[in-house]
RNA sequence: GUCCGGAUGGUGUAGUGGCCUAUCAUGAAGCCCUGUCGAGGCUUCGACCCGGGUUCGAAUCCCGGUCCGGGCGCCA
């Protein structure tokens, strides 16, 4: 009976139309009593006391009760609002009643009530989060698992953290890109690559768009940002690592290390703010008290870091080696936020690294490190075309696979500096979340492709 | 890849050789109930990851496998 319903919203220019509601139920308010309104959603919860039954209808912003008094209300109302399943999918169209008995303050008097679509039972895990469900479990049934809203606030912040990333980019002057995902080098060094068949070619998922976002350096367009997936082929098994992940990447023209560190921190801190302030429910149905990090971070060199490790009484580093898990834990817990560690050995890091010109072994390469974890890195890169290719043929590899990235560098490249930084680790740091995959909606790790 | 731990109804769990035709909660089906808000009460339904082995007897012990969680490694 659709005819029941009258979509009864006035909308301004642009706005979309809400087909089938006029409200979420986060927006009714106790002083809308009287009003006419029609919700859509989930079926949360059926409590039924005999001569009065509690619908509690849930949307992405919240929870509303429909309260039906059974022995007045309408016989065919009553029996489809006993007969249906929970999650299944209603539109009702009720009365708003100020209520203080009701959760919220107020209650919907139905006038009717429409099952869109029936959910099946029993369900794969438990919507309401009265009985906890397992990371697998939930994964297996994301589309559920995600009504929670507990697991939606995670995606809700995360959207939150974008729009923030992308307002900080925007009012600094950046222009947002898409590179390619499918390449033809796998000669990048390090990391597995992917392999795909493309036609009768074999081609490759990027592993990230630094050499393509340095490429676009030489085009004049000078301040470029992406937000996109990169792919990596690692087996690795822990909970910080993806195999498909999102990238908040940047690259300025005329720009050092130092001016892109800055510009990381805003970003982070910005993004925090963003988050404190538009995201209170979300961040109250999480239990987490945001503490905004105040800029600027600390900013630790390798050689210190060293040093401080070595304070710990842990097995000592070589200076030269790659910072491990133990001792970055170690200096995460002796530091407390977050910080930058720079000054890195130049072996350590990839050759389109800038070396420091009074002091080669060193380079303008930096890692940003939550506590816990490091969140991106990035550098001041070589623009010079004879000192990219002496750096390349250091790391053992070969220049003329790279010649697509070489070519803008003989035609002139400006200096430039970018960094790299995880979507899905900001959030889970900021969020305290334990697992990554908290973190993204269908994440792809060793063993899981579906859903 | 490696080390440690784990796998019991749809979900989350108890259960260290016989007391287990397996506990509790949630859920589902049915009944009672006019203010629930993790509603309550009564009845019913539904499970020991797979394959070998030990034993009179295995959810429980052993071996192999699969999968899951955590640590490390890998991740320029």
């Amino acid at each position: 009976m659709r005819t029941a319903f009258i979509p009864g919203a006035n909308l301004s220019k642009g706005e979309i139309p809400l087909i089938l509601r006029t409200h979420y139920s986060g927006e009714i308010r106790p002083e809308m009593d009287g009003s006419e309104v029609t919700l859509a959603g989930h079926v949360h919860e059926i409590r039924d006391l005999g001569g009065i039954c509690f619908l509690v209808l849930r949307d992405r912003e919240g929870l509303a009760q429909v309260t039906v008094l059974t022995k007045r209300a309408d016989r065919n109302l009553v029996e489809t609002v006993r007969g249906v399943s929970r999650e299944s999918v209603v539109l009702v169209r009720g009365r708003v009643k100020a209520e203080p008995k009701a959760p919220n303050g107020f209650e919907i008097l139905p006038e009717a009530v429409e099952v869109l679509s029936r959910a099946d039972s029993p369900l794969p895990l438990d919507p309401t989060g009265k009985v906890g469900a397992e990371l697998d479990t939930r994964l297996d049934a994301r589309f559920l698992d995600l009504r929670r809203p507990t697991s939606m606030a995670v995606f809700k912040i995360e959207s939150a953290v974008m729009r923030s990333l992308r307002n900080t980019f925007y009012e600094n002057g950046f222009i947002e890109v898409c590179t390619p995902k499918i390449v033809a080098t796998a000669t990048e060094g390090g990391t597995a690559l992917f392999p795909i068949s493309y036609f009768e070619r074999e081609a490759f998922l990027n592993q990230s768009p630094q050499l393509y976002k340095q490429m676009l350096m030489a085009t004049g367009l000078d301040r470029v940002f992406e937000i996109g997936p990169i792919f990596r082929a690692e087996e690795h098994d822990t909970r910080r690592h993806l195999n498909e992940a999102i990238s908040v990447d940047v690259e300025v023209s005329y720009a050092d290390h130092e001016d892109v560190m800055s510009l990381l921190e805003n970003a982070v801190s910005s993004a925090y703010r963003y988050v404190s302030e538009s995201c209170e429910r979300e961040l109250r149905i999480l239990g987490v008290e945001l503490d905004v990090p105040k800029t600027p971070f600390r900013r630790i060199t390798y050689t210190e870091a060293l040093e401080m490790a070595s304070d710990s009484g842990k097995k000592s580093m070589e200076w030269g080696d790659d910072i491990d898990t133990e001792t970055e834990h170690y200096l995460g817990s002796v530091i407390g936020e977050h910080y930058f560690l720079t000054d890195w050995p130049s072996s350590v890091k990839p050759y389109y690294t800038q070396p420091y010109d009074d002091k080669p072994e060193i380079c303008k390469g930096f890692d940003l490190m939550h506590p816990t974890m490091e969140l991106a890195s990035g550098a001041q890169r070589v623009h010079d075309y004879d000192l990219l290719v002496s750096r390349i043929k250091e790391k053992g590899l070969n220049p003329e696979s790279f010649e697509f990235y070489l070519k803008p560098f003989r035609y002139g490249m400006p200096p430039h500096a970018g960094w790299g930084l995880g979507l899905a680790r900001l959030v889970q740091t900021m969020l305290g979340l334990e697992n990554i995959r908290d973190a993204v909606l269908f994440p792809r790790d060793r063993r899981r492709l579906v859903p």
